[in-house]
DNA sequence: AAATATTTTTAGACTTGTCTAAAAATAAAT
DNA sequence: ATTTATTTTTAGACAAGTCTAAAAATATTT
């Protein structure tokens, strides 16, 4: 068996994630940026996780996880996930503040912690930003889902998930009565700058396009 | 605001410990024994612990915790203790699975989550070691307990806990019924090789002078 | 097709935490 | 009070993960 390390771990979920956006093969530039570190280390680090026959990486032709790399990356989702949904659930943390938590707690090594997390908490197929959690074979759930901006004026749909994970966003729908399940009516589109008008529980709000284009619905 | 390692925290744990045992200075052998490391390594890290402030270090002449020390060792052990509570109560491990977790999860940083961990486990007071957990202002409680071998034939008494946390005397413990809260009645001590003939719910057994050693109890 | 711009890799350096081997300080024994 | 033994520190090295600056490869323009 092979051990990885944590910064070993995260590259491996930022290559699955850049992958999950932009299908093929994952280029260093991306891959540095998305860990906010310089080109030349996300290099270093591709040598090591090729070494460790994690990721298949061609000189200056990308990369792609391997199926070892790939069941990696999905567990550590998947534990990312289940830590989110504890402290949200059980610890009664808000949506926005679990992240950074789940980013420490998906590296806690150990057999059973995640299936005995997972059952504790009842087998959880979607964690608190809507995402799925994929299962213990690491397989995935597909849903299908439409950002707000895709809708035509007069479409309603129930909020399913959120694009941007950060707090200052996640607070913002707070504010706006946004949640998950939430039921939002598209009433009109701003020609100009492309901002939502919506209804919500009965208020009406404009949604910028920025906003619109985070909140993933599952139209009704 | 001063931040810490993972590293760093284990030292200051078990500098924290060693002279819980033994007051005084924390030499730097004993250190470097506790934490499975050179002697040279210890007196590395004392180098840095020391510029940190979080420990006196006088060359030659051993370590003591300064209060910033003290506090981050107190809630080093309180973190790792709730998180044990955790582990058994909420997932159902037993009580010698725990240990190598919450080596792990002390260490996850932010803010509240000790707190509210706490909350929900109810202000759990021992650990499931029967280790007493200080409370969020690094307050300890103390209870009367004495160790088996300290007991004479015919008196009784109810487990409070275990000075080895090892799996294999914990198992050994399940297999005999030993949990804590349990009653014991020294029957006997053999002359011979210190061994306690006990009776526990009814049925007589041996347990070894060793065994006998690790084992804690408030008498009745 | 050559020149220019961009991306990626290499080279060399730094920090943390570890090691072994040697030197220095302290303690114990004669 | 020396000698001997033990403990501790220093010196030098290494791996992981990062950085900046320079070199090399690839892509884009003209
Ligand atoms: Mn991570
Ligand atoms: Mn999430
Ligand atoms: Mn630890
Ligand atoms: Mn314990």
């Amino acid at each position: 068996m092979l051990l990885t390390t944590s910064a070993e771990e995260n590259y491996l979920k930022a290559i699955f994630k850049i992958s999950e956006k932009d299908p093929g093969p994952v280029l260093t530039n991306a891959l540095a940026t998305a860990m906010g570190t310089s080109a030349a280390s996300a290099t270093d680090m591709l040598k090591r996780l090729s070494e460790k026959q994690l990721v298949a990486y061609e000189k200056y032709r990308g990369v792609t996880l391997t199926p070892e790399g790939n069941r990696l990356a999905t567990s550590l989702i998947r534990k990312h996930r289940l830590w989110e949904v504890f402290l949200v659930e059980k610890l009664g943390f808000a949506w926005d503040e679990v992240h950074d938590f789940a980013e420490q707690l998906e590296h806690v090594q150990g057999d059973n912690l995640t299936d005995r997390l997972d059952e504790y908490l009842n087998h959880p197929r979607f964690d608190p930003h809507g995402d799925p959690i994929p299962d213990a074979q690491g397989r995935w759930i597909r849903r299908p889902q439409v950002r707000l901006t895709t809708l035509s004026p007069g479409q309603k749909g129930i909020v399913t998930g959120v694009d941007d994970h950060t707090s200052p966003f996640l607070q913002y729908l707070d504010e706006l009565g946004i949640a998950l399940g939430v039921a939002i009516e598209l009433l009109d589109r701003t020609a100009y700058d492309q901002s939502s008008k919506v209804r919500i529980s009965g208020k009406e709000y404009t949604l910028s396009e920025k906003a619109s284009q985070n909140l993933f619905l599952r139209l009704e």
